[in-house]
DNA sequence: CTGTTAGCGCGTTCAA
DNA sequence: TTGAACGCGCTAACAG
């Protein structure tokens, strides 16, 4: 073992070893039988001048990379980061490395970042597309590159995993319902997301199979962050007849009503109930519990990642479109005891 | 617009647009002048071909890949997710892209992952390493591949940058201590890293200068993970002069403390006062909300970028080791009112 | 102002 | 059982 030197290149070892790269090349990759002698002197080559070989030299040549690249919109965001964490840890598990980067969930940028992605000549793209119709999913479709869309389902010409959302949210009215709740109001995510529409979806369904009529001033947007839920809060709270009842779209919202509903001096669940999309990481030590429903984050992870290397294999492939069934986390900001 | 044809590449663009290759390059890359002409020309052929440049081919020919390598161990700890979010953010506003791997704080296995960063030829490396002389550490200070160390502090002769721990934790003492407490115990991380015996001496330090003396007993290891912290409260606090207050070294031995804490029926701060290294998102929404240090995620991960970048573009520069300030986040779990 | 051509490091026929 | 030589797609002298 030595300094390494500049830059060994396969041409160096083959030169010590006193073979060809073919050789070389072969006892690599293990492509074709090598007589123990010459291997021998490969190896030792190797060891000697601390070689790593170029894959980017080997991508070249084989025009495939071993690469997923996975853009995401706001990986800040809790969930988003959650299935981040779950992705990474499936690609490890495959041959493949993982090329990230955030989309700001801007159309646009998303365009650029799924041009870059293919400019890199990844094998394959997961993603969380910032809307249905995205340019970008235009960009993918057309040039044919493997593609899994992960939590907003856009097409079923893709193959896509995410969340089961209508009867996940429906749960929840079910459960507030039967509670006692009548005025229950639903603070939902970004407007046109198909997350946000199925869980629009759930809410009124919920409603409806139990007679109850969806009143549109309590149907109100959060934006799907944390401050335009707040805001939402304080308006459905200074409604003539406010709500018992709030049910968020999401994590980051649910934060948001928490903070409002401090602000109001209105205690949970008390004074009013909440029951939001998506659990959190030690939502034991909240005050109150929150009572949620939980993202197979794992899960989703693990199949995108699958799908994906599938689809890779064979491009012919007809394209799935899962729903992964949610969990009910009953804690105690329903108020039932 | 058509339907991008099976593979195109500069020569096919060349050809179209009548000019050479070179000329095609040149107007792409924007790296020499191009007559408005022939310009127009490429930009057309680019456009009704849909050629995306293949940067694999270009990284073969330049011997850069514009690609930083990001080695974390243990991703889904909340502290280098953190990390990790406020890095991408930071790479995404340089011209470089994230490839990502989790170590698992695995020695072997992180040599293995920084050999295949190598072998992706990525420009730079981020790196928390799994111990002080890893031999990760060892391969990348033998190439000389340009390397940031976040978090674990290992040798001067890397770039280095990550939260100052000493004064950090000491500070937690020095609070702990006004409000009345003399048996203050703490609970450390994983045995070996920079992190865990840099806050163990600034817990000694801080009952240093107050004139107390450690009692080795009220010094335990929690390994850094949550399931050890429970095990240690519990020994902790069956022992003949139990502590009176806890200080705990991360915000997973602090998740631990608190529910073994619960099962003990102990409430904090009445009964225990507990104050932590690393903050949470949402504190304000636990009970009760926790004392805690901070680390400044933002400014150590922007600071690891531009110290990388700096780095590739001069490999010569003196090394720099930055402790970045902590922000002591006062709430009510140390018990002062 | 533009083109010819030689690499970059490796995989892979095709021949021997 | 092994090697010579070409090609992958692009950049960069060098020449004109």
């Amino acid at each position: 073992m030595q300094m390494a030197v500049r830059k060994v290149t396969m041409a160096d070892i083959a030169k010590l070893a006193e073979v060809s790269v073919t050789t070389v090349s072969h006892v690599l990759n293990e492509t074709r039988f090598v007589a123990d002698e010459p291997r021998r002197r490969v190896l030792a080559a190797v060891a000697e001048t601390g070689y790593t070989p170029n894959s980017v030299a080997r991508s070249i040549a084989t025009s495939t990379t071993e690469t997923i690249g996975l853009a995401l919109p706001a990986m800040s965001k809790p969930a988003f980061t959650d299935l981040l964490v779950h992705i990474e840890a499936e690609v490890r598990s495959t041959r493949y490395s993982l090329l990230l980067i955030d989309t700001e969930d801007d159309p646009a940028r998303e365009l650029r970042v799924v041009q870059e992605l293919h400019a890199r000549r990844v094998d394959g793209v997961l993603i969380a597309p910032s809307k249905r119709r995205a340019p970008a999913m235009k960009f993918l479709a057309e040039r044919g590159i493997p593609t899994v869309v992960i939590d907003r389902f856009v097409s079923k010409k893709f193959d896509q995993v995410g969340v089961e959302n209508t009867e996940s949210t429906a749960t929840l009215v079910d459960h507030l319902v039967e509670v006692g709740h009548r005025r229950i109001a639903m603070i939902s995510g970004f407007p046109g997301l198909s997350t946000t529409s199925e869980r629009v979806s759930g809410f009124e369904k919920g409603l409806e199979r139990h007679g109850l009529a969806a009143d549109p001033q309590l149907m109100i947007s959060g934006h799907g962050d944390e401050q335009h839920a707040n805001d939402a809060v304080h308006r459905l709270l200074a409604l003539p007849g406010p709500p018992t009842a709030l049910i968020t779209g999401n994590n980051l919202m649910t934060i948001g009503a928490m903070r409002a509903l401090t602000e109001l001096d209105l205690e949970v669940p008390r004074d009013v109930a909440l029951a939001g999309f998506d659990d959190f990481p030690w939502a034991d030590l909240f005050r109150p519990r929150l009572t949620t429903v939980a993202q197979p984050s794992s899960e989703i992870g693990q199949t995108a990642v699958q799908l994906l290397v599938q689809r890779i294999a064979d491009p012919e492939r007809p394209p799935r479109t899962l729903r992964l069934a949610s969990r009910f986390m009953h804690r105690e900001s329903c108020g039932c005891r």
